[in-house]
DNA sequence: CTCATAAATGAGACTTCTCTCAATAATGAG
DNA sequence: CTCATTATTGAGAGAAGTCTCATTTATGAG
């Protein structure tokens, strides 16, 4: 059930590091059960086996390690992202690439699923972070004239909330790939690809195969 | 600043009463301000200007009486969007008043716009509740062969969803007339309606005039 | 192995609420 | 106006956390 974003590449780093990224894969898991709003101090240590007062060593209050945990899970998205893009010029795979590949981590991964949801509602800033990867696809879409779009935040907040609630509802109610399929098309809409084009499409991009 | 939903029809009821809607409106007043999530039972009964013990002849607890208020607050919505709404036949036109209509009293009215949003985060319940007006009138869609859609929970969340963007976007940035066009644009491409009949259908709907 | 340094510990002082209740005040029917 | 009923009051007990700090424990360079 655990996972270990932080621990990862620090398994031979100092006990200091070690401790701190035990800290926030803690913060991590609690966050994913209960929402960034209920998590407390307490349960942090405790869930990853260490006193009250260790916190403090390393954190001086709640909403610094929530907001490093957020982070920490945006930008390893937006990573995991990337891997899987290389090479990909047409702007519409692009996006259709990336929009699966998002929804499949969030729903693997719920934990980062919950995060992702909650930064949403919650951040600007965290929009901002989450929708940049999507930016410079729909730019050349537009150059590529597949898309009938004005591009600025407002369309990146739209197309980032059908895949909220994309994730939100796999997640209430199990992974559905027709679901994920539905979204990328209620994308495609809304960028004002033509109807007619969208079926096949998406067939190619949306397979019956999970991420690595 | 502050509204007086549940003071409303009650002016000359018993002082019981009129307690328990000066409780209503305070909690209103403060959810505005500060979301759901925050604000404390001393905080509701201070701001109506009545003892911190008072609240508990009225609800059992915090839960109870934020509940109350959203419920509140989306069955006025609901009244108000269906009043706009009689004799209008087409279900395009009907899903443009309604979602026009929606919007214009979210930002008319902030304080109702900011509980909209967190119900719609918070509660499968409330989601429904809010989406409710848009069930019929999507299946009248189908049936005048206007749109290409799965009607589904899933659909209205995604709809839902668009305008609760666009009004977060709004309460936080200032109204725009612009961005309710858009979102209503966004709407029909999302139901299927053909790309070209879309503006005319727009500008017909949304005038630069506020909701009454 | 030794020892200076760094890390971890957890009891408890503090803070910030919620909720109770005995005492007080207001209400309105007769 | 009277008085039983109903509503309000606010002090304080209790619950649930946060954060501190003197003390103990672990680490690893020499």
């Amino acid at each position: 059930m655990t996972v270990s974003l932080f621990q990862k590449a620090n398994q031979k780093a100092g006990k200091r590091e070690r401790t701190r990224a035990a800290l926030l894969d803690s913060a991590l898991d609690l966050v994913a059960q209960q929402g960034m709003e209920t998590v407390k101090i307490s349960e942090i240590t405790k869930h990853a086996g260490l006193a009250n007062g260790t916190f403090y060593n390393y954190f001086t209050d709640r909403d610094e390690i929530i907001w490093e945990v957020s982070y920490g899970i945006a930008k390893e998205i937006g990573r995991q992202i990337d891997e899987g893009m290389v090479g990909v010029d047409d702007a519409i795979e692009r996006v259709l690439t990336a929009t699966t590949a998002f929804i499949d981590i969030a729903i693997d991964q719920p934990e980062w699923g919950a995060v992702v949801i909650s930064s949403n509602h919650h951040t600007t800033e965290m929009r901002k972070d989450v929708t940049r990867f999507l930016r410079a696809d729909l730019q050349l879409g537009l150059e590529q004239g597949h898309f009938s779009i004005t591009l600025d935040q407002y369309l990146l907040d739209q197309i980032g909330s059908i895949i909220v609630v994309c994730i939100r509802t796999q997640l209430e109610e199990g992974a559905d790939l027709n679901l994920t399929r539905r979204a990328c098309d209620y994308i495609l809409r809304l960028l004002g690809v033509a109807h007619a084009d969208i079926p096949e499409l998406i067939a190619q991009h949306v397979q019956p195969t999970a991420t690595s």
